[in-house]
DNA sequence: ATTGATAGTATCGACTCGATACAATATAGA
DNA sequence: TCTATATTGTATCGAGTCGATACTATCAAT
């Protein structure tokens, strides 16, 4: 009770800290997080509605952001010749360059003096920690695709690997992004 | 390397749901954090300048959400006989009653499940990689008052305890709360 | 063809937040 | 004492956030 009362204290004023420190490069902590978000998505989950279920924000927040991203010439906007109700988003060259200059770095060196064993313990409890609060708000994991019930490794037909549920190919590397779609193995 | 942009990724959309789940009972985050930091902060370290310190924002910011506190009655402002430059701030029964029904409990019940060796292990590495990151930053810890290196326990001169640095005696209740001037042991 | 779901945009209002400029009070030095 | 200088807090601006609401465009199913 104690302990939990400590770790919510603790991940609000760190969550604090990593929001002060990504207002860095004249973008805004939002667009940051979008920014890494598209560079860390494969194809089916560049848009903006996988953006919006990813940051849980409105639609209209999304938009605003991905414009304020594009008008930066960050982020590129494609429609889709399938379904010309999709956008499908990439990084430009200068945003993909941006992205190497990250503030959140900070955060990530801090968490670099630990060992090798409290690293894992403190990658785990906050995996589990996400894992449930995200249960508890109904959100999606969006895990990475190679973690997904639907990953189906060396379907060797033409490609790689395959999703089983878009029944697409997927490259080597499509298998290691976040996905929309994922749904980690044994459950529900 | 890659343990730590784990983290990093982690905190990051942690970070993201905590904001999100900030936004219940008509209050900002950011008046939310504020709110439970006055909460919990003893009486050397409820002014508007305690505040910006911990949220580690601007004056003007941290002027305009504890304005926006007093507008709802959360807040009462009084100014220090002292030092007239001062403002004591406390929280309104209605400010200590909305916090009992804190959004930020989701992340509590969430991080409960854990056990209690998962629950230590998650908070020792928060802790630390959230020190790692204030000192890179030059923040202070704002650690609880009786860790603290001038905290003199059992003072025996009316008072339970004392503070060595700023010469006042403390109550119990006082060395339980979150002090801006708190430095940690033996450090520095 | 109508209906309904889905993807995005546009706009409003309250708030955030860095930046800048400012008022009042306290403190230290000449 | 008079005068910097520092400290505490406020006021205002502009870009952005974000929920809410209303809207357009496209697709899918009957």
């Amino acid at each position: 009770m104690k302990a939990s009362d400590d770790i919510a204290a603790l991940l609000e004023r760190l969550s604090r800290v990593l929001q002060n420190e990504a207002h860095a490069d004249g973008l805004k902590p939002t667009q940051w997080e979008a920014l890494r978000y598209l560079a860390r998505a494969n194809r089916f989950s560049r848009s903006p509605s996988a953006v919006t279920a990813y940051l849980g924000m409105t639609k209209g927040t999304v938009s605003q952001t991905l414009n304020a991203l594009e008008r930066k010439g960050l982020i590129r906007k494609k429609s889709d010749p399938a379904d010309r109700r999709n956008l499908q988003l990439e990084l430009t060259a200068r945003g993909a360059a941006l992205l190497r200059r990250d503030p959140v770095e900070a955060l990530t060196t801090a968490a670099g003096r630990l060992s090798a064993g409290e690293r894992r313990d403190l990658s785990d409890g906050l995996e589990k920690t996400l894992r449930a609060a995200l249960r508890r708000r109904g959100g999606r994991p969006f895990g990475v695709c190679k973690t997904c019930r639907f990953f189906q490794k060396n379907a060797k037909q033409g490609a790689p690997h395959r999703c089983g549920l878009l029944e697409v190919p997927l490259s080597a590397e499509d298998g290691e992004k976040i996905c929309v779609e994922q749904e980690p193995v044994g459950k529900r």
